[in-house]
DNA sequence: CAATGATCATCC
DNA sequence: GGATGATCATTG
């Protein structure tokens, strides 16, 4: 198992190295089996890449390379380069964060800084031999931070007025609010309608497509449509 | 249960 | 085709 990596230099030559793989040359390169498809193992492709570039954290609510405030995205991307998914940030917070402000919030903390690792990954090709891409670090310039404040924002206050249920997944600009669970029927602690505790599924905070697809195409001088 | 890693699958 | 809501595996 690779080192961690004392700076993002050292992150960004790993990124080198490893870029034009398929997954399953980087699987086989470390001894990982691979799954014939992610049906099961949808978090597979993240934690190759994990283990890849030496990210430590596991599950718990850090960065992937804690002493570098870096966190690490891999971001499926279909040939043209646009990206397939929404990107998960973290859960929500829906009790408790009241008054939280944003430069607090586990959000802006962790999207301070990220390594996006964009996997060439149509939904036909197979795990296996699917293309890690050109990873590279990026941090939100004025206007995306404040794209993501604005969304952050609004979100939260819905969240603490106990309108969580009108919240809808088209709802922010930038980010948005989307269940975040094993299934339909986990539930966390909410704030209800009346403002008393009820209990809710879990949301998760989401980066929209475009948001990415503006990262990428800001990132590889890419044209930002198609 | 809640956090990590996301993709799946259906509906529009 | 794209987005929304649902879901899967694993760990502490």
């Amino acid at each position: 198992m690779p080192a961690a990596p004392a700076n993002l230099d050292q992150i960004l030559a790993r990124c080198q190295q490893i870029a034009g793989l398929t997954l399953g040359q980087l699987a086989a390169e470390l001894q990982v089996p691979v799954p014939a498809d992610l049906r099961r193992d949808k978090g597979w492709v993240g934690q190759l890449l994990e283990l890849a570039l030496g990210a430590s954290g596991g599950s718990q609510a850090i960065h992937d390379f804690p002493h570098l405030e870096l966190e690490l995205k891999t971001l499926p991307i279909d040939r043209h380069g646009k990206p397939l998914e929404s990107t998960y940030v973290c859960v929500a917070p829906l009790t408790g964060a009241t008054g939280q402000q944003w430069p607090e919030s586990w959000v802006c903390r962790k999207l301070s800084r990220v390594l996006w690792l964009p996997i060439l990954a149509e939904r036909d090709m197979a795990p296996a031999d699917r293309i890690i891409g050109q990873g590279f670090i990026w941090q939100p310039d004025a206007a995306q931070q404040a794209l993501l404040r604005q969304d952050w924002e609004e979100l939260m206050e819905l969240i603490a007025l106990g309108r969580l249920a009108q919240i809808k997944g088209a709802h922010g600009k930038v980010l948005q609010l989307r269940p975040k669970a094993a299934d339909s029927k986990a539930l966390t602690a909410a704030i209800g309608a009346d403002g008393r505790p009820v209990l809710s599924l879990p949301r998760g905070f989401y980066l929209k497509v475009a948001f990415t697809r503006a990262i990428l195409a800001q990132a590889f001088g890419l044209e930002s449509e198609r």
